[in-house]
DNA sequence: ACGCTATTGCAATCGAATTGCAAATAGGCC
DNA sequence: GGCCTATTTGCAATTCGATTGCAATAGCGT
């Protein structure tokens, strides 16, 4: 099967997701622009990324994309191969377990805090997290902060 | 061979480190204290993460305490019960391996945040660093906050 | 349509983390 | 000092996410 019927079947019904024809079309240019091709499985993984609120895992991704017979060998290869590319980032938040998520363009390309519940394991973005500004100097005294990481009890857990 | 003769042999010349005959009651002390037994293997640990300027693998601790005959898993267990008990703490850089290094005083951990130098691995504490009130109450909307972890690069790795 | 190379699928491997269990032993007690 | 028991240890085995080797497959430039 070559790659455009593969998706289209896969847009038809199969997908946990359903990315437009336009969605699907700019993610295939813009992996182009970058010299690499555009294969069905860089593509899904891709945009089932962006279809995600949150961080996920490699096993969640390979897992969202099994039924689509995609290996998780290859989902791991292209997972990382977008890091790589800036198409997307991973983040260890504190549990050994890489999480990925696209790189949003445009307001918030750095990194946003995350809330990692330690009971059940789900990540929350928090873009609106901030350290005061008294806070903001003192962690200048002691270093170039990247990444702000909250973790706790979800509402759900507790 | 009991606790004691075991330990003054390993003081004699086997130990990459030379703790003193106080430092080691003192440690003996303060694990009885914690109701737990001073074993060799402990408080070997103890005293091989407190001879450590910096934050140390398991694997580093393992093999640095093998020539003396202590298994991994135990020096494993023993690092884990040590954070447990507030002597020491881990952290994770970024590449998934947990670094241990002994708690500066006491059990006052995840009480205040963190900063982890993801290059040097070295934890600072930080009392005063807070949130702003706005960020508390986005906070509070998703659970409720144990831990503030921040990384970045430390004003000496940089 | 052809050919070259990037990419994939599958199995295998790696290594840190973790566990089960029987044997050893620290420390309270007499 | 010796006994007793819960704790701790040693060793082997296992889990599990991450990662790789390689032959087969398939993008895409021409």
């Amino acid at each position: 099967m070559n790659s455009e019927a593969q998706l289209n079947s896969l847009l038809d019904e199969k997908l946990p997701f359903s990315p437009s024809a336009e969605t699907m079309a700019a993610a295939r240019a813009e992996v182009r622009e970058l010299g690499k091709r555009a294969t069905p499985a860089r593509l899904t993984t891709l945009l089932f990324l962006r279809s995600q609120s949150r961080p996920v895992s490699h096993a969640e991704v390979a897992k969202g994309l099994e039924s689509l017979g995609f290996d998780k060998a290859t989902v791991f290869r292209n997972l990382n191969d977008l890091c790589e590319w800036g198409l997307a980032q991973k983040s260890e938040l504190g549990d050994h377990v890489w999480r990925f998520e696209t790189s949003r363009s445009g307001s918030h390309r750095s990194k946003h805090p995350h809330f990692v519940c330690v009971d059940c394991g789900t990540v929350t973005c928090m873009q609106q997290i901030q350290l005061t500004r008294g806070s903001l100097e003192t962690s200048r005294d002691i270093g170039q902060v990247t990444e702000i990481l909250l973790r706790g009890h979800c509402n759900d857990c507790r």
